[in-house]
RNA sequence: GGAGAGGUGACAGAGUGGCCGAAUGUGCCUGACUCGAAAUCAGGUGUACCCUCACGGGUACCGGGGGUUCGAAUCCCUCCCUCUCCGCCA
């Protein structure tokens, strides 16, 4: 949610910012909605003022007496009356947070203009891409990954999408895991294990409610969603509180499996593990105090970053553009690894500043200098996900004959060198 | 899942139809006393929204939603949550 003076006070700074992103919003009908909801207010205040004041003189007559009587037959028209225009001001408020809750999050100045990928920035790269050999394959290729990772059985299981993970890779994907949550909780985040289900008000101060719905699994019976990303139950850690100015920012990491529905997903992009419907995800969350949250963004990128340095895969990051970042965004940093056998970047991380969009969704709050409580700023990133770091590390590290060697972290980790022998 | 007890301000805890945004205590802030502190005394101390240039005024909030009533923290319905006991269960 932005901010309601902004939006009033300079609507054409907003219609300008919002203009820049791909999010359809009609902000002078959003106006007007706000006007006639202030004026039904006034109106219902006025009358219910009235009411009440009329209220108090009774409760000094007597219960029985002749005036208590006439006074109670007046006033029920009153309350009649009260009664419509507080049900018009109710009908005009839920109409009007519902449009509120359609206006994206304003872009950042820094953020360059652009309708689409194409427009995004390269802010930096590590690693020479080239440094593979011509024998690079997509990982699908690899002579034992069918035996490691069962994508027919786990379609079987679940659907497509849910790919079944044994032997080696599994206690890889663990090892990757463990290899983050350490080197993050080193970097001064908490480890928090959040709930895999969400309730709706969850989902809506994060922003996925209501503009990504059908990008979430939803458990009917219960009102649930399967979180997409540990982001949505984390930040809400501390919806509806106020947060000790002085010990901002506070700063959480945490393990889940994500699940994505990812409707209308189709060709090379879901190959392998390149696109799946559940997959495991270690999630930086920060609350930080407005004034540091640029900062803070580049310190949570570099927290990224510097994870797929000692896996020693090469990556670049972009810098998105307005018309490519999410609805609550305002800033957004993609970093994407480099997979030598499909010979294309994959995205691996998102490191993005929302500013004070979720913090007001979720009323998460502090109390700045001057006493007044404030929305906090809220950043988060992937830390990273596991299934294309997969990918990467099986595309870039294999050798000839399909084993694939482990970087030094990983092979300390897991006491082995290499993964992929064949059995046979 | 069953039975019972509860959900009131930062915390504890009164309040069972009107004088209750809410006693009292604690905490916190300011002032007095003091060389200073403690103790004591006095005053203050919630949030959101609406009106107003402002001073200020108003409305709402006693777990959520709905209802009864001229009037609801208080009565009714419903949902959620917490605690105790029982059942089931990794």
């Amino acid at each position: 949610m932005i901010d309601l003076k902004l939006l009033r006070e300079e609507p054409d700074r907003v219609r300008s910012a919002v203009g820049r992103k791909k999010f359809g919003c009609d902000i002078d009908a959003i106006l007007e909605l706000d006007a006639r909801r202030r004026s039904a207010i006034a109106e219902a205040e006025r009358l219910r003022a009235g009411q009440k004041s009329a209220n108090q003189e009774m409760a000094a007559l007597r219960k029985g007496s002749p005036e208590f009587v006439k006074k109670v037959g007046e006033m029920k028209a009153l309350a009649a009356r009260v009664k419509e225009l507080q049900a018009r001001q109710g009908e005009l408020e839920e109409s009007w947070r519902r449009a509120l809750l359609t206006i994206p999050n304003l872009p950042d100045a820094s953020v360059p203009d652009g309708d689409t990928e194409e427009d995004n920035l390269v802010h930096a790269s590590w690693g020479d891409p080239n440094r593979v050999s011509g024998e690079a394959r997509p990982h699908w290729d690899l002579p034992w990954f069918r035996e490691l990772v069962n994508l027919d059985r786990g379609t079987r299981i679940a659907g497509a999408g849910f790919p079944v993970f044994a032997g080696e890779m599994a206690r890889l994907i663990r090892s990757l895991v463990d290899f983050f949550l350490a080197e993050n909780t080193a970097a001064g985040y908490t480890e928090l294990q959040p709930p895999l289900l969400v309730n709706a008000d969850s989902a809506t101060a994060t922003g996925q409610l209501p503009d990504k719905e059908g990008q979430m699994y939803h458990v009917a019976g219960d009102g649930l969603y399967l979180i997409p990303t540990a982001e949505v139950p984390v930040t809400n850690f501390y919806r509806d509180e106020i947060l000790e100015a002085d010990a901002l920012p506070y700063k959480v990491c945490a393990y889940s499996p994500c699940f994505r529905r990812e409707a209308g997903s189709h060709g090379k992009d879901v190959r392998g593990l390149n696109r799946v419907h559940q997959f495991d995800k270690v999630e930086l969350v920060k609350w930080v105090h407005p004034e540091h949250s640029d900062a803070e963004l580049e310190s949570l990128r570099e927290d990224a970053e510097r994870l797929l340095r000692k896996l020693e895969l090469p990556y670049r990051t972009l810098l998105m553009c307005a018309g490519d970042i999410g609805f609550p965004h305002a800033k957004q940093y993609d970093i994407e690894v480099w997979a030598a056998g499909q010979q294309r970047w994959l995205e691996v991380s998102s490191c993005s500043n929302f500013t004070d969009f979720q913090a007001r969704r979720a009323n998460t709050r502090f109390r700045d200098a001057t006493g007044t409580l404030r929305p906090v700023h809220t950043l988060n990133g992937s830390a990273l996900a596991v299934p294309r770091v997969l990918a990467a590390l099986l595309e870039n590290n294999a050798r000839a004959d399909g084993t694939v060697a482990l970087p030094p972290v990983l092979r300390d980790r897991m006491g082995i060198e290499t993964i992929g022998k064949l059995r046979s």
